[in-house]
DNA sequence: CCCACCCATCGTAGATTTGCGATAAACTAT
DNA sequence: ATAGTTTATCGCAAATCTACGATGGGTGGG
């Protein structure tokens, strides 16, 4: 592998994070903590099953999971990882700010 | 416009983010604080021809700007572009944070 | 049992991304 | 002039992404 572990993850949440759609619906999880998958595509103009595949990417990446509470699916950030893509984008920039100062 | 600026912003720059070469080519710029696309496609296990089009992207990005210095080209980091990216994840992780414990 | 509701998945179309080799463009050096 | 060096761009193929409508699979209520 030519590239470090840091680096594939990264590029993995960076990947998931490069939609708007993507970066709304994390959003809004987060002022909702939580909530049903209905409530976001009410929120979002495109189609159910385009919300559904959104939701489906960011759950492969491992920032959301679902839950199924009949009728319903809540979906909820997942609270590891996301600290974990945090992690990763601060050490990013952190890093870089100090080679820079030098 | 059904998303706000800052996700727009965001999404763009998480998106030029997304791949592990292009996460290598902001490392690399880093530490060597600036650098020569020759120097660059020796490190990348890829074609010169793909080296340029990574380039390109996070040029087009705005989070790297390049200046002929013949017979080469230097490649250097766009601080102004690249805090602002970073202030845009910081914001991101952030605001999350402060919604979460609530 | 059947219907309505909620959501995922399928199939499809078009756009974009990723990669390569070949070529072009710009400059140096001989 | 010619040849070499460096990088961008072109043309192409394969893969992936984005979006949609339609369909399917559960679940709960009548």
């Amino acid at each position: 592998m030519p590239y470090t572990e840091k680096q594939e993850r990264l590029a993995r949440y960076a990947k998931a994070l490069g939609h708007p759609a993507r970066l709304f619906i994390l959003e809004f999880l987060e002022s909702q903590s939580c909530c049903f998958v209905g409530n976001i595509v009410d929120e979002l103009p495109m189609a159910q099953s385009t919300v559904s595949q959104h939701l489906k990417e960011l759950k492969d990446a491992r920032l959301i999971q679902g839950s199924i509470e009949p009728p319903r699916v809540r979906y909820c950030v997942n609270r590891e990882n996301w600290e974990e893509a945090k992690a990763l984008f601060q050490g990013f920039f952190k890093e870089a700010e100090i080679i820079a100062n030098h």
